[in-house]
DNA sequence: CGTCTATTTGAATGTACTCAAAAGCGGTGG
DNA sequence: CCACCGCTTTTGAGTACATTCAAATAGACG
């Protein structure tokens, strides 16, 4: 059942079976329905959760209320409100699940201890934060330099399998455009194809 | 000499007197001339970067030659380009000065080590890694949301100093937009204040 | 002083958005 | 199992935001 959250960690760090065995008995496995909520904004991210299974948003609500998808966590990532979870302050984001979702989730108190009790997970942490720092340049430099259908490519290539899973709009959202301009984008494209 | 990198430290861990000059006594001066060059896409990141003092620009280069300011290294921030000096790959990013600059640098090795003897900072580096996503995820959202004039305003409450000291062709390229639209921009701003 | 780069301005163009209407699709209840 | 409701997607017309290209002007620096 936490065999994926295992060969997770045995990517960046190699703990010894004990280790393990007590890490990974911090985690509690959790399923959660599409449409369900994770995290509301405002409140605070108390747990770090690992997706095993399915595909949930992380996106933002602005202050004339529309939303945009700051990243999507799949299988084998981590949903997070990092800001909220560090310094305990409200939620900038909201957490939905696209699809139903399996989640191995561990509380901060929890994780703190680990911490502490595990040192090598200091290291994996900061892996996992400079993954992040460099996925989020990156994505960064894709919305300067691209136009909008050559993000879509990217964004085709990087996720394959996850455009038929959720709707044409939260791809829209993702990738900063509207869901009707989406629309038009595909309708050219498959135009030239024939 | 080096009292703004132990304060830079001493905001996020405590270490005690002797470990801070050894900690320290790692880093080197130099100073580097405007528009010089701290790192250059293709070679590799060795350094980690405290700017004491100026203003370096880290850029990326795209398919088509053309730059676009990925952040500015302003006092008390650190210029790197992670993915490269943590995977030794080769750099993505160029580091260019765009005034004259006062640098402390550590090199990987150095840094490595300092690692290893000082854990504490461990959890500095690992914050230094948070702040830096959140703000990058901060600008994603900008960038998604916002248009140019807005992202603009944001930019001169972010770096009330900045916008002196360098040439508006790079805040353009760090807004995402091309020179000739910010002139237009600050064209009309300043029409309609009159 | 001359050269090189940066900035301004204007016209034409392209990219993406808004609004509205229609069609498609999925889930729910009768 | 069908009918209906609500949400998503498509399509089109009109518009706004931002770019390109070109030419003129202004600044920076040796």
């Amino acid at each position: 059942m936490k065999d994926s959250l295992l060969s997770h960690f045995r990517k960046t760090i190699s703990l010894g079976r004990e280790k393990e065995e007590y890490v990974l008995s911090k985690f509690n496995l959790s399923k959660i329905k599409k449409r369900d909520f994770l995290l509301e904004s405002n409140t605070t991210c108390q747990y770090l959760s690992y997706v095993r299974k399915g595909c949930l948003r992380i996106y933002n609500i602005d202050d004339y209320l529309l939303e945009s998808n700051v990243y999507f966590a799949v299988d084998d990532w981590w949903a997070v409100d990092l800001k909220s979870y560090i310094e305990c302050s409200p939620a900038r984001f909201n957490i939905q699940a696209l699809t139903d979702c399996e989640i191995l989730a561990i509380h901060k108190l929890n994780f703190n201890q680990l911490l502490n009790d595990v040192p090598e997970l200091e290291r994996w942490f900061r892996i996992l934060l400079q993954n992040a720092l460099i996925a989020s340049e990156n994505r960064i430099n894709y919305k300067m330099s691209f136009t909008a259908e050559q993000r879509y490519l990217e964004f085709i290539k990087k996720y394959p399998t996850l455009e038929s899973q959720i709707s044409q709009k939260h791809v829209a959202s993702y990738l900063g455009i509207t869901a009707e301009y989406l629309s038009k984008i595909k309708a050219k494209r498959s135009k030239r194809k024939s």
